[in-house]
DNA sequence: CCCGTGCCCTGGCGGC
DNA sequence: TGCCGCCAGGGCACGG
């Protein structure tokens, strides 16, 4: 489940093998991951040229001149380069390079999205005008303030990417338990003290698992086969039944807004 | 506007 | 061993 960190693991490694390259041809398996049809994204990439990879929270944007693509992986998406464009059932999307091997989306459950923007501009209309920021350069008061509005659980408000963008079931669970604040715990409840903790928790786990290459738990490994070692280093999630590394306390799964969640129920408050 | 629910989709797993 | 039913999960549409 690509959250930021996988995103950003999966545009290191995809920069240098595409960056430059022309895209001579698009092949679209399943035609709901281009929303707009698959013609908008051909005619938007065929003859440009890649010319940065870049990430906007959970969206990947592959800038091509006038042009961006915005991928979301959603839950199970990669990228692969190979010499065949639909070797796999799960293949849904070949991106040629240079009339030579292809970038493919592959994508088990056929969740994820690609979707043309036009280049200036793209960050000034949804999806990604719609995002809140993300930890590192988010401002813990206006957060404050959009947490104060809320009657919801602040792990529920903590997934809602319009609030800050980038975090994902596995690392609210992380940043939540470094705050030692319940997933429970109603957002307008939250100090101000709590939400710069929250703020400043959420940006040091999403830098140490960007460090780390991400997460690949269940089945996700990142693009080309890189696979990140942060599952490796968790403290909560998935650790039903283990003791809390803090407390000793049994670490209990849960469910807040109908996502999985992995909690102390000693140190962390409602 | 805000919030809860259901949907998309398929591999994996529990139950028998 | 094999089959069936159920479930996870990010984001969005929809309805109250």
């Amino acid at each position: 489940m690509p959250e930021l960190p996988e995103v950003e693991t999966i545009r290191r490694t995809l920069l240098p093998m595409v960056k430059g390259r022309v895209v001579t041809d698009v092949s679209v398996f399943y035609p709901p991951i281009t929303p707009d049809g698959p013609d908008v994204v051909k005619d938007a990439l065929a003859g440009r040229t890649i010319t940065d990879v870049r990430r906007v929270g959970k969206h990947l944007v592959l800038v091509l001149g006038d042009r961006v693509l915005l991928v979301h992986f959603r839950m199970e998406g990669r990228f692969f380069i190979r010499k065949t464009t639909h070797e796999s059932k799960h293949d849904h999307v070949a991106i040629t390079l240079d009339g030579i091997d292809h970038l493919v989306y592959n994508d088990t459950r056929k969740f994820g999205r690609m979707l043309v923007r036009d280049n200036p501009g793209y960050m000034d209309v949804a999806p990604l005008s719609l995002l809140g920021p993300e930890p590192a350069f988010a401002d813990p008061k206006r957060i404050w303030k959009t947490l104060r509005s809320k009657t919801i659980a602040i792990k529920t408000a903590l997934l809602d990417q319009h609030v800050m963008a980038g975090l994902g079931n596995i690392y609210v669970d992380e940043t939540l338990f470094a705050s030692r604040i319940h997933p429970l715990k109603s957002s307008k409840t939250l100090t101000r003290k709590d939400v710069g903790t929250i703020v400043k928790e959420a940006t040091r786990v999403l830098d140490e698992a960007c460090a780390l290459g991400g997460s690949s738990i269940r089945t996700y490994t990142d693009a080309l086969g890189v696979h990140g070692r942060f599952q490796n280093v968790l403290n909560v999630h998935t650790k039903a039944g283990e003791p809390c590394p803090t407390c000793g306390q049994t670490i209990i799964k849960t469910v807040v807004g109908g996502r999985g969640t992995y909690v102390c129920e000693r140190c962390q408050k409602k």
